[in-house]
DNA sequence: CGGATATACTGAGACAGCCTCAGGTTAAGG
DNA sequence: CCTTAACCTGAGGCTGTCTCAGTATATCCG
């Protein structure tokens, strides 16, 4: 509890919250564009503002990315609440861990950063990682409820194989997306059963 | 083939391999600590050599990691001529498997490197990479010419199942080494099965 | 409307890391 | 020894991060 992580907040001048929203605007075309890791510099040059203001709204790159993909993220935990209304609990969890890869891979670098944030309290995505944590397990356990998935697979371990998949859909070619047939190889394994 | 991919050789005068062999420790211990993007700076003054001729020898940060993955990269295709020859071809792709995540994960971000050189001719470690694709791909062919593994799996995504384990492993927290589950979870699947 | 004031903006500059290249050094062969 | 190709050096240009002292202005309130 060193520090307390940085959570950009909507700014109360004007001119302020104009800003804010024309960088916030700027680093998601950035981002999608150059990952993660782009310059802070052109971010803040195409929202027409001087680097200062930037850092400003968002002291950390952390904090923007956070900012960033906020809206996403409570999407996604939005979804994994409806999917546990759904009648199949195992199609519900596949259904949701497809949605997870496609947002934790919106963008180069960012499950870096959200599997950096689940384990790491001092960061600004940690909340909503964990909040997000909280309903995949969720679904995870209705499925081994119901007796379709095996009792012994951790929440921990099914973020392990969604960021996986999401890591090698952001890193392979452009021209194939391996994350889809990756989750199915998950759910089904390599090793042929026995009829 | 516009520009030959640069792979480093070793040099022929006496002071040029010292420093060579210098640079590369210095290289292997850096990013054992620091990860792939750690500071070349930093390594040449490790090695007791000026920036220059740290780029003299490796004019990328693609071949100094090459050069420094060398030998690990040549053991693990070597690995899987061996195995091949083993009794059991599931279990020989099982251990090729464990193997191949560990040497991926050797440091931060080689997973990364290799990745892109399997997909990319024009970078040092391609020839090494698609030499290690073939050992994997016999080893998986192996294992389905026996009915042990499903028929539909292509190398590609075995390899996409290898490295995402790998990118686990490496940025995982510490205390936790994901991946050997990781596989376990890849080869027997999560979905429970009938008896 | 006209201060007062907290909020916000600016951009120069310190710093770190990448990479190049002109100029100096030296190992090795004859 | 002398030649020469191989090698080494480190200043300097460049990009990018991040800070901070100085300046501007939105908003509130009388």
């Amino acid at each position: 509890m060193a520090d307390e992580p940085y959570i950009a907040r909507r700014p109360k001048r004007a001119d302020g919250r104009r800003n804010y929203d024309a960088i916030l605007a700027a680093a998601r075309k950035a981002f999608e564009t150059d990952g993660s890791e782009a310059s802070l510099e052109d971010i803040a040059g195409q929202a027409q503002v001087a680097i200062g203001t930037l850092y400003r709204h968002f002291p950390t790159r952390a904090s923007l990315v956070e900012a960033a993909t906020r809206d996403g993220l409570a999407d996604l935990i939005a979804e994994a609440d409806r999917l546990a209304a759904e009648a199949d609990p195992l199609e519900a969890l596949a259904a949701w861990m497809g949605r997870a890869v496609r947002h934790f891979s919106t963008f180069r670098g960012l499950v870096g950063i959200l599997t950096a944030s689940m384990y790491d309290e001092g960061t600004p995505s940690h909340a909503a990682c964990s909040a997000m944590h909280q309903g995949g397990a969720r679904l995870l356990e209705a499925a081994q409820g119901a007796g379709r998935v095996r009792a012994d697979l951790t929440a921990d371990e099914l973020f392990d194989l969604l960021s996986g998949a999401a890591w090698v859909r952001e890193s392979g070619p452009a021209d194939r997306d391996g994350s889809e047939r990756f989750l199915t190889m998950v759910l089904e394994g390599i090793v042929t059963r026995e009829a």
